[in-house]
DNA sequence: GACTTTATGACCTTTCTTGACCTTTGAATA
DNA sequence: TATTCAAAGGTCAAGAAAGGTCATAAAGTC
């Protein structure tokens, strides 16, 4: 049922959540053990769940001594905030992006759990293809336009 | 008779009812293969059977580890959600329309004033013209969605 | 008989998992 | 110092494990 790359994954956030400094380092040979699988799932496993539109950052060494640092990011709230996510955004988002975007915005509170379901609703595929001809065009112009108004003062009057 | 459809209908609102975070997740092959029907039969009834407009949502996953989750919306006494999703399919619905009716549900408490400048922002002409030929469909379509989906009742978890 | 609903099967897409092979690093050795 | 080698991590392609779509046949309904 749940899977290996969900298992993983959850480990890795347990055990994130736990740690003070806001990073983990850890092997990668040494983690796959633990899950009897190939190493290669772990780069599955970091590639697909920890990336930049989902918070974190993942620094690596090879060789001996070599290691994986996996970094939770924070958002600052002030401006620099909408400026990294028009970055991050750029001219189209995927559903999955999207996706990942929502989550990552709601775990730090910007948008609640019922404003996460509304956009991810939105942004279905199922949604979307057969009425718009660049579905993701549509997803990256909605979701600045509606950073823009999260921020607005008079919101939570 | 009773006819196949039917049958997995009956069962799945049964274990539903009996569902305490009122959604169930499952496994399409299974349920095909405890029904002995093709996997597309359980397709059929969850878009048949398990619509917006009766009362459910459906989320899914391919791949490995892929599951089914049928969602069971919450109760709506006066039939009010439905009455509006049903006024709104295959219908269209302009910007001013959609203000006022997004202003009512606000005064209704169904939105709360982010949520729905939030969607007001979203429906704006100048954000959907040059993207979509006919926004006004978009507006209903989307609206029915956005309606389905706060009525989940996982979504003050 | 015409129309609608149900059922199936062929084919497609997405996601996960593994294994073979490659690259980098640091330490030991010649 | 230059070379070698072991100990990491990286990449990629193939195959498995799910669910999705669509055309069409079969079964009901009027």
């Amino acid at each position: 049922m749940s899977n290996l790359a969900d298992r993983i994954e959850e480990y890795l956030k347990m055990i994130l959540s736990e740690a003070k400094e806001g990073y983990i380092v850890l092997q990668r040979g040494f983690l796959a053990q633990s899950f009897s699988c190939a190493p290669s799932q772990i780069n599955y496993v970091l590639t697909t769940r920890f990336t930049a539109e989902r918070g974190y950052i993942v620094e690596s060494r090879r060789g001996g001594g070599g290691y994986l640092r996996i970094i939770r990011l924070g958002l600052d709230p002030e401006g620099k905030f909408q400026r990294l996510m028009a970055e991050l955004i750029g001219e189209e988002l995927s559903q999955d992006r999207a996706n990942n975007l929502i989550d990552r915005l709601e775990e730090e509170e910007i948008f609640t759990k019922r404003e996460a379901i509304l956009i991810k609703s939105i942004f279905a595929e199922r949604m979307l293809t057969d009425l718009i001809p660049s579905p993701s065009v549509f997803r990256a112009r909605t979701m600045k336009e509606i950073l823009a108004n999260m921020c607005r003062d008079d919101i939570n009057v």
